[in-house]
DNA sequence: CACCGTACTATACACTGTACGTTAGGAACT
DNA sequence: AGTTCCTAACGTACAGTGTATAGTACGGTG
């Protein structure tokens, strides 16, 4: 019955392949069967190589994780972060189903602990306390997530024009009185929806934020990189 | 044919449902079949109050925000915006549906606009300019979203036996050689996957991101509120 | 060669959202 | 009071979904 050949599946395989359907059809549109019928294979093939549909999100994820680079090592630690939290945003925005797989599922894989190894290493070298490094692992994490996730909403929702049709009306229709700066500020929230710009904006909040910490705690924490030449 | 009476359903008995529904059976199990079933009427009787699944979604999520406390009057801007973040924060721990609503479609509807125009009017009270509050705004709202969404999930993880066994022991066969600093701050690394700690540390540096910023512009542009008895 | 584990197939089930066409309850108007 | 009409709710149907279970034939090993 045409059967296809023995090792002609591979997990490697399958997680491209589901990659590329991904980001073709959409991530809602993905389906096992999909997959399957891409691959010219049953569906029940791919159970050989992942025990669910939730065991291959986890592998696409990590796939996609292995895409992105190393830490810069000859940078300062705050330039190092903004490094890593652009690089993330970067590869979430040019694979949007990266976003849904990180909101949906908990961290594991290697490629996935290799970037946390490489953030945390950064902020344990800059001389953070270990429970400061994982407060700040975690808060930097999750805003590269959200801020990433919304701007990837916002622009799938763009650039469908009936739904962006009903969002600018139902927008346009609100009352001035009783949402007054709402929809003065209309045109600036509409421009902050997304964007390099929006996105820096808020991470060198946290940059900010985390400096000043730092200056206040005062300079004795501070490890290694002493400057003899400065007295 | 017991065809039930005719104005028994409404668009709110239906999200009220609704909601209930996916708090009792879990937000991915929540079907419009099984909505209908608890109303005791026909899959199709919905489309007479809602164009589709995500329309309905949609009324769910302004419905939630309806319950988000007004703005406190009498506080400083940057406790303003504590207290916003905190009880969206809180109302989406309340309402685990509330993230991934959040999260899956645009903002829209009356509710929701009237929690906007609570953040963005405290933003603008403290002075900051329009494209800044716009940017503000965007920041905390994608920060909240970002950090509560991955707290939900984190105690959702925890709380399924299997899935909470396979994450520990996937954590603790990382290697130390290749893993050093992820393997040596596991243990607070787990401890900072959410809380009222790790959130707030979190928005504590974006506002003191913002303070800064604020003092290094100088108080200019502070509108209004002078106080003429300091001269 | 015979054997066996395993990579794949076939079938089936219980679901999903929703398009389409039908029917009957209630209000409004003659 | 009778007729009409709108529309809320129904039934049926379809094209999908993930995956449990059971079967089959291929490749490597004895």
């Amino acid at each position: 019955m045409a059967r296809t050949p023995r090792n002609t599946l591979s997990a490697d395989l399958i997680v491209r392949t589901a990659l590329e359907l991904m980001e073709s059809k959409g991530t809602d549109a993905f389906s096992l069967r999909g997959v399957a019928a891409e691959l010219g294979v049953g569906p029940m093939a791919l159970y050989t190589y992942f025990r669910n549909k939730d065991d291959l999100y986890d592998a696409v994820r990590d796939h996609l994780m292995g895409l992105l680079p190393a830490v810069p090592a000859d940078a300062a630690w705050p330039d190092q972060v903004r490094a890593v939290c652009r690089s993330l945003r970067l590869l979430m925005l040019q694979h949007p189903c990266l976003a849904q797989l990180l909101a949906s599922r908990p961290l594991s894989g290697h490629e996935t602990a290799r970037v946390a190894e490489g953030l945390l290493g950064v902020l344990r070298s800059a001389g953070f306390d270990p429970e400061t490094a994982a407060r700040t692992h975690t808060t930097l994490f999750t805003y590269v997530l959200g801020a990433t996730t919304w701007e990837i909403q916002m622009a799938a929702e763009r650039r469908d024009p009936e739904a962006w049709r009903r969002l600018r009306t139902s927008m346009e229709s609100l009352s001035a009185r009783d949402f007054p700066t709402v929809v003065e500020l209309a045109p600036e929230l509409a421009r902050t929806t997304g964007g390099n710009d929006q996105f820096n904006y808020g991470l060198d909040l946290l940059l900010a934020g985390l400096t000043k910490n730092k200056e206040e705690e005062g300079y004795s924490e501070v490890p290694g990189e002493v400057f003899e030449e400065e007295i």
